[in-house]
DNA sequence: GCCGTTTTCGGCCCGACTGTTTTCAGTCG
């Protein structure tokens, strides 16, 4: 049974709940969720790291006592605390809390009445009979039924992309910003958070609530209002002066946990930082931007893709922030298809539309004859579109069209197509798409007997997998990145919003093996050349600098790393 | 449960909104 970083993280978010549930010392319970999020988030899998019998790295807010769970819970997949716990509760009782306007005390208090799971408080609160526990209400009732009503059809979290569809337009209507995770560029957001500066906040909040696609008004105050869209996407407002924006922007882009540390460096100088402003006793020291709340605490300004306390606060302190890229460093796109297989446009369209983007090459590599649903290219057609490459290279300016291919890795390692006509290509981008379920030791294998073939440039989205749909194929990628350092390989960052793969924390691992990571489209469509731009905020999350990102070179530079 | 250029004990981020209250607890972000 294999143990990931995210089980640990699950149980330990488990754990945090049941503790609260019982009342216990609220910084025991932050001390669990600290920990959960930084499990969560961490590159190195720390059961396979235990397997090993390699020490684990000390991480920030993990003591003697945590780290010594982590282990139980790589061992044996739970813990003694955690089953403790579980034994003095019914089975459903933390998915109560996951409802709104359920938290620890009210929870407490529906086990109290032997209400333990959504069945049952759904069936009391159809039969009046929460009303009567003190504090609920008739209100209360009402909105625990809708709640349990909405929560059997699991909210989701909404694709960046996907929100940006939503976002954008209410922020221009609004004439506001887009704060929280969406500023962040997360892969996913729960919601999105703008932030409008105005001396009049009535009116704001009430043409906030009034847009034409708010389906309901959750809450409604004099500063902050809350809506879902029909889309079902929550939105949250808040209002603030124009004197307090900066501050206002930081605290609501978050993390949370970056503006935690951020207050607490701020309380050291003896400041206190909230939306309104930094704070030396009742004075305003700072607020108007954020760099004047960073200056505050003794920092530079840290990127919003950075803020997830991760070390960037540290990284600031000594100077060492990285210079993230910019979608403007991107010199050229090196995976997209044509109509020859699944693509919508031709070879020259595709051309024409990177070129009207500001690139200077865009490599077309279309899928092999495995993938046989897509038209793969066999060797002959694949050295027809080689001329046909060479026919308009001679015939365009402005853009170079690289020859390439996304070849197959095949079961036992090998690739899809022979090295007589790999030779022939300027790339080679290699990609699972087959037995996604192969048990981790063999995937691993399979993919590294596939990095040994000379011809290999770049690994395609090298965990396989599908945002909200499926998971990662079982593999150890810090084998893979080494392996990628030794042979000259470059990892892709695939930008497509449904794979974003590389995650951010690999790409953070690629960076500190020394591997060049590829920010590519993998457009089907002169329109999926767009997408870049997520794939950009991606690497961005994952600390990397232009001179990671294989394609800021230039055309010249490119082809003698490609050699 | 963690942590320490004040500390191995005693701290641990901060404010708004709602509903159920008669002045505030609970929840949320």
């Amino acid at each position: 049974m294999a143990v990931h970083n995210a089980d640990i993280a699950r149980l330990f978010d488990e754990i945090a709940d049941l503790l609260e549930l019982r009342d216990e010392n609220p910084f025991r319970v932050r001390a669990y969720r600290n920990a959960a999020r930084v499990v969560g988030e961490l590159s190195l899998d720390i059961a396979q790291t235990l397997a090993e019998g390699r020490e684990l790295p000390k991480l920030a807010g993990i003591g003697a006592d945590l780290e010594g769970k982590m282990r139980e819970i790589a061992a044996s997949g739970s813990c003694k605390l955690l089953e403790q716990l579980r034994r003095k509760f019914p089975a459903g009782i933390t998915e109560l809390l996951s409802l709104p306007g359920l938290g620890p005390k009210r929870v407490r208090a529906l086990h109290a009445k032997r209400i333990g799971s959504l069945a049952e408080l759904e069936r009391r609160a159809r039969a009046g009979r929460l009303r009567a526990i003190p504090g609920f209400g008739e209100k209360t009732e009402r909105r625990i039924l809708e709640a349990a009503a909405a929560h059997l059809s699991k909210a989701r979290r909404f694709k960046l992309a996907a929100a940006a569809q939503y976002a954008e337009p209410y922020a221009k209507y609004l004439g506001g910003v887009i704060a929280g995770s969406y500023r962040r560029m997360k892969e996913t957001v729960g919601d999105l958070d703008f932030l409008v500066c105005s001396e009049e906040s009535a009116k704001a909040i009430e043409r906030f609530v009034r847009y034409g696609e708010v389906k309901e008004v959750l809450a409604q105050g004099t500063t902050k209002a809350s809506v879902v869209l029909e889309s079902g996407l929550q939105c949250d407002l808040r209002v603030v002066p124009r004197e307090c924006f900066g501050a206002a922007l930081h605290y609501f882009t978050g993390s949370k946990a970056h503006n935690i540390a951020v207050r607490k460096l701020g309380l050291e100088r003896g400041l206190k930082i909230n939306e309104y402003g930094v704070w030396r006793g009742k004075k305003r020291i700072a607020g108007e931007t954020e760099e004047s709340v960073y200056a505050a605490v003794g920092l530079p300004y840290i990127e919003p893709e950075l803020r997830e306390e991760t070390g960037e606060l540290e990284a600031a302190r000594r100077g060492a922030l990285p210079r993230l890229v910019e979608a403007r460093d991107l010199r050229g796109d090196l995976h997209a298809h044509t109509k020859a297989t699944d693509g919508r446009n031709t070879l020259r369209e595709m051309a024409l539309a990177a070129r009207a983007r500001g690139l200077e090459y865009l490599a077309v590599t279309e899928h092999s004859r495995r993938v046989a649903m897509a038209h793969g290219l066999d060797p002959q057609r694949l050295a027809r579109q080689v001329d046909e490459i060479e026919r308009l290279n001679a015939a365009l300016t402005g853009i170079t069209v690289l020859k390439g291919i996304e070849v197959d890795i095949l079961d036992d390692g090998s690739l899809d197509l022979p090295n007589s006509i790999l030779c022939k290509l300027d790339l080679v981008v290699a990609a699972v798409h087959g037995k996604l379920g192969l048990a981790r030791a063999r995937q691993t294998e399979r993919i590294l007997a596939a990095m040994d073939n000379p011809y290999f440039t770049i690994l395609a989205h090298p965990t396989g997998r599908l945002i909200n749909e499926r998971a990662a194929y079982d593999v150890d990628m810090l084998a893979i990145v080494r392996k990628a350092r030794r042979r000259g390989i470059a990892l892709e960052l695939n930008a497509h919003p449904d794979r974003l793969d590389l995650t951010d924390a690999h790409c953070r691992m690629a960076k500190d093996e020394g591997v060049l990571v590829a920010i590519s489209s993998d457009a089907h469509s002169i329109d999926g050349l767009d997408m870049l731009r997520y794939g950009v905020g991606q690497a961005r999350r994952g600390w990397l600098e232009k001179k990671d990102v294989l394609n800021a070179r230039a055309l010249g530079e490119l082809r003698k790393l490609l050699s």
